[in-house]
DNA sequence: ACATATCTATACCATCCTGTATATTTTTTG
DNA sequence: CAAAAAATATACAGGATGGTATAGATATGT
């Protein structure tokens, strides 16, 4: 992939995570990037096209970086488990941080039939599953609940760390993530 | 109140959550509503202070709604607290829910000086300490705690339930709170 | 019936947005 | 160095948007 791709893909990410998707208009996002609008579309033969692809982008570096972080962590699937919660930790406070895409995209694009929603809710839900596989690798019966309801926490979360900073957020929804796990793992 | 206003706040209500704020018109709104521009702009000075408006009305409903849900059910302070997520669920299957507004809202408009954004995180932050007062009153020494981890899981619900519809989120949610109340009740 | 306030109808302006046309310059490659 | 590919500069079309101007219609209350 082309440098001035890359560098497109990320300055969008970055300013569709800072201002919104729909208020950041492509002259923006060349001017940032230092480029010209022939050469975004060159790259990216619409908008909705751009914004698929930093949805992508995003989702893939997340999850590598995360199933990475569990990996090298432990081998051992209730490790793991117990450990999710600290990395997720780690990646809000990360430097280049810029939330969970999939989230305000739904939501400035509700509609259904909509190409990016429907990425979006594909995004929420293989993430899900994600948890859901952990989850069954560590013994635990009912993984597919326990697994929305660690979703729901993160996802929550997220949510709220980005509208009240410094809330506690994440550290609340870590101390929860732990009697939700110990409870299902007993049983 | 004119019912003209009444009228025009419902239905902007309706096409916000169906449609996303950014890309309803105001000229789409007059058009549902049955009116015309020079109306809409008579009552509303501006599209933000329209926003503003419903946002406010949707909030002042929906707490409304719940705080008397909650004392027709209860004078028990615990009970309350253990039937908060009863009421949540009816709420989401009520015909004419319309989301938790501000969540979309502070999508939509992320910077933290926007008046919406700031509205939208005031709302957040008053429902939370809502629920801190319930489990306040229910005896629950970490009652910030408790609620914070009980508006994750709430908000994380709804962001779920638009996204994937019929994903169950509210029941395991509702677990979920059973569990973290339980917990913080005997500690 | 008269005066006042509210609502309608319609046209319009200025601005912003996505996307394209055209021509020129830079970079890469053989 | 020559040819091909990639990037720039700039201008502009076409449409949607928020908001206003003007003038007429309808309703309300006295």
């Amino acid at each position: 992939m082309s440098l001035l791709k890359q560098k497109i893909l990320h300055v969008a990410s970055d300013l569709f995570h800072t201002r919104g998707i729909n208020s950041t208009g492509v002259d923006t996002i060349v001017a940032v990037a230092g480029t010209t609008k022939m050469t975004l579309y060159k790259h990216f033969t619409s908008k909705e096209i751009l914004i698929l692809e930093v949805l992508r982008k995003g989702h893939q570096d997340f999850q590598l970086w995360l199933s990475e972080k569990l990996s090298n962590h432990s081998k051992k699937p209730t490790e793991k488990l117990r450990k999710l919660f600290d990395f997720m930790e780690e990646w809000v406070n990360s430097p280049d941080y810029q939330g969970m895409a999939f989230l305000k995209a739904s939501a400035e694009f509700p509609e259904e039939s909509n190409a990016i929603h429907r990425l979006s809710a594909e995004q929420s839900e293989a993430f899900r599953a994600y948890l859901s596989l952990l989850a069954k690798d560590a013994g635990v019966a009912d993984h597919e609940g326990l697994s929305l309801q660690l979703s729901l926490l993160i996802e929550g979360a997220m949510q709220a760390e980005h509208m009240r900073r410094g809330s506690g957020s994440i550290k609340y929804a870590k101390k929860a993530a732990k009697i939700l796990i110990d409870d299902a793992l007993k049983s």
